[in-house]
DNA sequence: GTGAAAGCGCTAACAT
DNA sequence: ATGTTAGCGCTTTCAC
């Protein structure tokens, strides 16, 4: 026999053990099938290989990509991940941070830009911002939304649009910002400074469509930047539904690359982000911090890419 | 000053404590802001207040809903859930039983159909299967597939096609194989038995669409029933790419009712299953069952709807 | 190199 | 009605 401090020293790589000791104590915990009990490990170790996962809706399909993806990276180093979904309410951001601390866990991804440095300062657990930076201080992993902007309406100016409307996402959302950012400077370079045009959306489809019927009353457009890919159909049906042509008579374009842009009728442009990257190297980066290992870099800013499809192609410049 | 056994009552509510005690001990957790310790308190109770929620892949659009469903439902009992993407391979599957098992998981609920129910026996953890039914011996929610099928079957006859062609699932998962069951039933009854036609798919987009390709170049048909609508999103595209027309050439009709088929040009029809409810429901069991409270009903299978969308909305009848 | 023992923070007897 | 104590299963000193 062999006492249970010797089963823990070979589990845990600790400490002098004979080989051949060893040897039978990785036999019999085959044969006997033992797990060692992750809670009490846990206890004693403040760590319980878990960590958490904050987005605000996994129902928008921006978010199942980008959840796999820390799922994928976390389960490669043995971290289970608790998702939680917030739906963008500060409340629920803080009690959910809240239950995860008692739970130990190891660190926390969040998607949100909600919160005082001072009291993340307190929650005093590694954590990772995704896709919305939050504050210098913090790790954040984020895509070049305002290029991205400028990339799209430059693209609707290249094929010809020159009454180019932007569909803007929710104000308290910062990578909306700062695609407003983009769109309002890339129309000014572009000369059409004076000709912007704001439609205010709050990343849903229906929402997006009725604002676009609504704009498409009162105001000539010839193209169309939506915020985000749910709105870019959501334009697309207003637009359709208004028996004007796409991209004939206006062209649209999305923004994330969800595959959800595949999927209509004509396909949609949109700026694509690697999501996936975003999620996986979030799920890196956490890693890191909770290994206590230095990071290069705080703060990653991912490049997105112009995905061009039938909803922008056109040959006619006006 | 009180003693931690003290504590420990007010806390769980747990043998008596002087009002006025109570109180004090209330009051100094709030100016403390003391938090139990989760992790101690699943130490000695062997329940941590967590479940796990095992999904082929969160990536596929049917699943986040009924994810989103399982955590609004366990978040209201105070429990935490634990995501898990298994790719539909049993191996994956069993890992994550096993790691979910050591972090004393006091439930898991899966979406599987894999497993023998004398391995699920040895598990000796609660569970509940859903979408898929696993064996009669486990708690399951899933959805009428073979009466949805029978209807997305009659409903393209009735709309007056007459070689309806019917795009398969994967052979290894149930629900699959239902709905095929519920094709084959109704074409028989509807006097089409010998008419029909059966296009192997995979429940994936690209696949199907390729598939109806070279279906379409070989036979003749006039309606398709996708299993799936991520299928019938392919065998639109394909439809289309061929020049045909959706409906009035050949009428769609698709399966699950995602939000993806309000999306399309034009809009799929398709079998609607109560996706939010069926996870809702599989939650709630599961908590039943880790309560000791017994179920009404082990099995439990909600009605699907038929949606009629412009896939197959056309007046002529051959 | 290995065993004995203390302790992680909690709860449930068992005293008082 | 409340305090004291043992123990959940592990890891880590500290002896030997």
């Amino acid at each position: 026999m062999v006492s249970v401090a010797t089963v823990s020293r070979v589990l845990n790589q600790n400490g002098y053990v004979n080989e051949e000791t060893e040897r039978r104590v990785r036999q019999a915990m085959k044969e006997l099938n033992y797990k060692p009990n992750e809670v009490a490990r846990a206890l004693f170790k403040k760590t319980s290989k878990t960590v958490g996962l904050i987005v605000p809706d996994i129902t928008n399909p921006f978010f199942p990509e980008l959840v796999r993806a820390v799922e994928d990276v976390m389960n490669i180093y043995d971290y289970t991940v608790i998702l939680c979904n917030s739906d963008e309410k500060v409340e629920k951001e803080r009690e959910y941070i809240e239950v995860l601390k008692q739970k130990y866990v190891d660190g926390v991804i969040l998607t949100t830009n909600q919160f005082a440095p001072e009291e993340v300062e307190e929650w005093d657990v590694p954590i990772v911002v995704l896709d919305r930076p939050l504050h210098e201080r913090y790790p954040s992993v984020v895509a070049d939304n305002y290029e991205g902007a400028r990339l799209a309406t430059r693209h609707l100016y290249e094929v010809g649009c020159r009454r180019i409307a932007h569909i803007q996402g929710p104000n308290h959302v910062v990578n909306a910002m700062e695609r407003f950012r983009g769109y309002q400077d890339e129309m000014r370079a572009l000369g059409l400074g004076d000709r912007q045009l704001v439609i205010q959306g709050n990343y849903q489809l229906k929402q997006a469509k009725e604002a676009v019927m609504a704009a498409l009353a009162e105001h000539d457009m010839d193209g169309i930047f939506a915020g985000n890919d749910a709105m870019a159909v959501g334009a697309l049906k207003a637009v359709q539904q208004c028996g004007l042509r796409v991209p004939d008579d206006i062209a649209i374009i999305g923004y994330d690359g969800i595959p959800l842009t595949e999927m209509t009728t004509p396909e949609l442009s949109t700026v694509s982000q690697p999501i996936y990257e975003m999620g996986a190297m979030a799920a890196r980066i956490l890693i890191k911090q909770i290994e206590g290992k230095p990071l290069e870099k705080l703060h990653y800013q991912l490049p997105v890419q112009l995905v061009v499809r039938q909803s922008t192609s056109r040959r006619g410049l006006t």
